[in-house]
DNA sequence: AACTATTTATAAGA
DNA sequence: TTCTTATAAATAGTT
């Protein structure tokens, strides 16, 4: 099988990563699965070689949850909380000032929460039946708003990286001594020189263009509204 | 370099270890102690990563307290709590949080609006210089989802208000004794007899369709997508 | 989901 | 505990 036929790509298999926010939506959710696993047995290791009492709680970027325990995730927790409580003991108790009224106070933040959500819901275009034609409607013109200035900073971004990357072009060329040779390649041309990163991020923003059910005028999208 | 100049006892370097309860105290301490890294190193990859949440609780077996979290080991607990509380009934937040103090729970609270603001400006296309390439495409790709399905609900209640009306005008029609005549007319042939109220509604729909800068597949609204 | 070339974790020994 | 090292295990990139 391999791709190794020829000599030029056969190191592309494996390459040591930074530890830092995978950018990619679906690399992020595949490390995701591979690595909690990896981690959920290792936790599972530790606490039967070594008879600890182990909770581990995981909330995806999806807020998605996943939770292991040795014995009970409840049960770690509260002995945990019984742990603090008593390590907190020793210390000099400041936050007692505000007894005041944290249980209203917590009302009125409860409410706001459900109000937003209810918000953030139909700004998702979820829960709409309730809504008459009208709201519908300004619904629609609020949307498509930020939809302009969403795409517009995003082809702003994608803009500027495409410069920069020019601009380096250009330097690498004067310095390699060709400074006769007048820059002037299309974007595409330039691709060559980009990094993988680089790439994969606007590998990603066009992918976005052609997927949805919406369609938009492409030529658009591309002229940076 | 290798020790395997003789083939005799070059294997008593590293086996495979079952996993089960290590008999030996001080070796299970000392595996404790590897291992318990390795797993904190894992869990912060993980939550780098992958942008999870994550909360990690370990006592040993001399029930020393070890803890891990991407954020508060208590926040992610609450968060936990609030989880298991929420799915078990459909009323968020009532009992076994006895856990949580007041003030505990209004700062879960308080937090939530704020982030819930966040995203609501940015869902608005405000507050967008924070984002990257690929932040700012999946907003779009949710954003056009959102319009898609508002525009659905909307087109189908104006649908129906009209269907509604051209009804009512039947029977109008008929009890005029003008039964003969079938109507069959447009749906611009009926607006005559709608309300100003309703008028304007209609109106302003179609306004939304032309106004902003951002141009759609005209055919694609009225064919009720 | 499966496959490997690599990196990473770690058991045993010092 | 810390270091070393041979080997087992995890996993990034690809298919």
């Amino acid at each position: 099988m391999m791709a190794s036929k020829g000599q030029e790509n056969k190191r592309m298999v494996r390459t040591r990563i930074e530890i830092k926010k995978i950018d990619n939506i679906t690399s992020r959710q595949v490390t995701f699965s591979k690595r909690r696993r990896g981690l959920f047995k290792k936790a599972h290791e530790l606490s039967t070689l070594c008879d600890a009492d182990i909770a581990l709680i995981v909330f995806s970027s999806t807020a998605k949850l996943h939770d292991f325990s040795s014995s009970s995730t409840t049960q770690v927790i509260q002995r945990y909380l019984r742990h603090k409580e008593k390590s907190k003991k020793n210390q000099p108790h400041v936050s007692s000032l505000e007894l005041l009224s944290d249980k209203d106070d917590c009302l009125y933040w409860r409410e706001e929460v459900a109000k937003k959500s209810r918000q953030e819901r139909q700004m998702k275009g979820e829960d709409l039946d309730g809504l008459n034609i009208e709201e519908l409607s300004q619904l629609e013109r609020q949307i498509e708003k930020a939809y302009t200035r969403i795409r517009r900073t995003k082809d702003a971004k994608l803009r500027s990286v495409i410069t920069e990357f020019k601009r380096k072009e250009e330097k690498l060329m004067e310095s390699d001594g060709k400074q006769k040779q007048k820059v002037s390649k299309t974007v595409g041309g330039t691709e060559v020189h980009w990094t993988k990163k680089q790439l994969d991020l606007v590998t990603n923003c066009e992918e976005t263009h052609t997927q949805n059910n919406v369609i938009y005028d492409t030529s658009l999208r591309l002229g940076f509204v």
